[in-house]
DNA sequence: GTCTATATAATGATAGAC
DNA sequence: GTCTATCATTATATAGAC
């Protein structure tokens, strides 16, 4: 057995592109990034990428897909958890988002410009997603929820509110701390915050 | 005088090539758009682009600044109008970003990712706004009624609050509808809702 | 598996005729 | 002002040696 190449502790050449095409691609876009940015980035060079990937559309697909996955996996097993009240999965999401987005600023904005290129791929993924939560546990549970509740506004006014302040925010902190020398702790500490704001402030939206 | 080349009723070429790199530009990015394709959706040939805009970034960058001017210009007469109150000012701002980003949605998606990519241009014009912006009238304003309101939380939180429920359902109308066979019209009515709801959710939310 | 060299295609920009 | 033809560069992908 003289074929086990990826040594322990170490990172594979694939991974290694892998990682470099994650960072550009979600940086400068499907077109932005050049395969020669990819190479230099990981250290190999362009045939590499193909041996590997076979052509840098399939390997954007692969990124695209991992990144849709990132943003949505655990959001389904929050939504699912049978254990946990729509309150408590409020309270998770926003802990779950700030967290994931804090240290991976562009996952999102890299998850919209390619759904809003009308990139295929990422479209059916989020397809996908978009038919498994609408056929989980969570949806009629927060039908149940809203009845109980008397929530008098459509339900989807409900979870756009709480992804928007949730997510918005996250969005733009590249630009809340751009051009003046704004130290990118105070939008952090603000960000930590929401943890427990947004929760309290959906609360209080209901009842207005 | 024979020079006169645009004729009344008609629209110039000039103006043309801006019309078909607008679209494109906002559709797919500087570098998702090539220079051929602008030249095919004006209907005239490259050469004529390069002719009066010099090169494809001198004319990105005329777009750009506009859509940025286009986003920003309209707000700023809102914050600055001196005979308007806050909770005036509110709804203004909610009522205007919906009409705006209802005839326009690539615009605040085409700024926003071109800040992302560090596009220096619109990072300059951004900057420049939220300096007009923090020196306008509307900061003692604010200050002021947040004292009278005695709102607990950072003003900060409550600017992102009402960005965010305004912006972000506009942001993703295209993932919301795309998959499904919905009807755009249902979500277009939700947007209405939300311009009298936000103003009321943003007075729930600072008394709860 | 990894590299260098190269084929093939595309892209931005210009020259020069009309 | 507008066009066709063309150049120079860059980009993706592959061939073939090691």
């Amino acid at each position: 057995m003289n074929g086990k190449q990826m040594i322990e502790n170490d990172v594979s050449t694939e991974e290694k592109i892998k990682i470099a095409a994650r960072k550009l691609f979600q940086e400068k876009g499907f077109d932005g990034t050049k395969t020669r940015d990819i190479a230099k980035e990981s250290g190999i060079n362009i045939a590499l990428l193909n041996y590997y990937f076979r052509s840098k559309q399939k390997l954007f697909e692969i990124i695209a897909a991992e990144a849709v996955k990132d943003l949505f996996f655990n959001l389904l097993t929050i939504l699912e958890n049978e254990d946990s009240t729509i309150d408590h999965k409020l309270s998770q999401f926003v802990e779950h988002h700030v967290d994931l987005l804090k240290s991976n600023p562009n996952l999102i904005h890299f998850v919209l410009s390619s759904s809003h290129e009308n990139n295929p791929t990422v479209e059916s993924l989020l397809n996908d997603f978009k038919i498994k939560a609408i056929q989980s546990s969570f949806a009629s549970q927060y039908i149940q929820y809203a009845k109980e509740n008397k929530l008098s506004e459509s339900p989807v006014h409900y979870l756009l509110n709480i992804v928007s302040l949730t997510v918005f925010p996250l969005m733009i902190k590249r630009l809340f701390e751009g051009g003046f020398d704004i130290d990118p702790k105070i939008y952090d500490e603000l960000l930590e915050e929401r943890k427990i704001l947004i929760p309290k402030w959906i609360k209080g939206m209901s009842e207005a």
